[in-house]
DNA sequence: CGTCATTTTTAGTCTTGTCTAAAAAAATAT
DNA sequence: ATATTTTTTTAGACAAGACTAAAAATGACG
């Protein structure tokens, strides 16, 4: 049996890892509000199970049995939240943190009637894709940012061959891949865009918008 | 906020006690399935709190404010079980283990909602009440087992005044006050009862019955 | 290519909640 | 009323999971 902590780093491991790039400490240290030394003792004991792919120094990346876990608890956290809003009326800002000690109820059993009782949902109140039980999960539509209209969102996933500067841009903006973005407004004059990230508002030009890579719902 | 083990305590605690008898430590390790010394240790900690009143090899009560987060954890507990059964069409039987996680949440108004959903109930799946958010609990009935017929349960809360010899021999048949009793059957022939108590089948005189007190619900 | 800054790891400490073994108090029995 | 048994507490250890401070590895840059 996993502890609640040992899910809760798998399962910020899944949301920080694109695409196989190695997911170093203090990203995780940050995302979990860690101290880095506490996520080193984690990952050695997470790599000691075979959870995880870990090289001193190198950063860290899921394996196929992490991987799985992170997902059956994604799949809990997201049936969970479909739940409180559809059945009990919370609004869907409101259930993230009491999914997030929901997630850690074990029983197979409760989160397959769950599932039926919920009519099996294939998005959570966020428009979030739902795992199935056996860790699938729909992929979301890559795009690019420009073919995005006013009030749509996304996840920030790379960018465009041969643009690899355009990361450095980012980064000093306080960036990051996996950060989600929404399109506030697009200015008709030069089809500049106003973007939503991180709490922050953003002015991209349309050249910029026109490389950058997201996954999106629909 | 506390911790999920003092909540776990002060619920065996509630359990336990009996018309204000104190409770021993041992009998708090029996029911928690610990050594008697980690218990002496939690009990510390809970004096402390001023969650129960607790002098050194005398036993303990729970404190006014004990009792409140008690029924709270019984109230949760009751509620889940309720939904458990009611909704996700679990047994009654399966849904203990289940509860006993859930009933550790927290989330005032995730409960409150919850009882709405529930549609307030006033019994759980057992037929146990359900506190109010206030903790308040139906008293059961006061009765004696003569009063029971077979198939009935009770609590055993006591015996009848003059007759504490009595309490010797339950104590020697390994009886306690608390134990749940369910009356298989009653002879025609001399009104003997045999009844199931601790997994074990017990034969009582209906003398002893007369005066043995108990807990019902309906 | 060597120096400096940043990232990561190590070493040692702390808290919570458990345990075992031994000591102390209370209850029981002769 | 004293000896024995039972119950309870104390003392010391341990595991999990966090922390701080310091050391080591990596990476960046002139």
């Amino acid at each position: 049996m996993n502890s609640q902590s040992e899910e809760d780093y798998l399962k910020a491991l899944y949301h920080l890892e694109m695409d196989f790039n190695a997911v170093s400490t203090n990203s995780i240290a940050d995302y979990l509000d860690m101290k880095p030394s506490s996520v080193t003792d984690m990952l050695k004991k997470l790599a000691e199970k075979k959870f995880i792919n870990y090289q001193k120094y190198k950063g860290t990346s899921l394996s196929k049995k992490g991987k799985l876990i992170a997902l059956s608890i994604i799949r809990k956290h997201r049936l969970w939240e479909t739940f409180l809003v559809e059945k009990l009326g919370f609004g869907w800002d409101q259930v993230h943190t009491i999914a997030e000690q929901l997630e850690h109820i074990k029983s197979e059993e409760l989160i397959e009637n769950l599932d039926n009782f919920l009519g099996n949902p294939k998005y959570d109140p966020h428009g979030d894709p739902i795992p199935s039980k056996d860790g699938n999960i729909e992929k979301m539509n890559q795009k690019i940012l420009v073919e995005l209209k006013a009030s749509q969102k996304g996840i920030i996933t790379g960018v465009k061959k041969g643009t690899a500067s355009l990361l450095n841009y980012l980064d000093k903006e306080k960036v990051k891949l996996g950060d989600s973005v929404k399109v506030i407004e697009i200015l008709e004059f030069d089809r500049t865009y106003i973007i939503e990230i991180n709490k922050r508002k953003l002015t991209l030009s349309e050249k910029i918008c026109k490389n950058l890579l997201l996954e999106t719902n629909d």
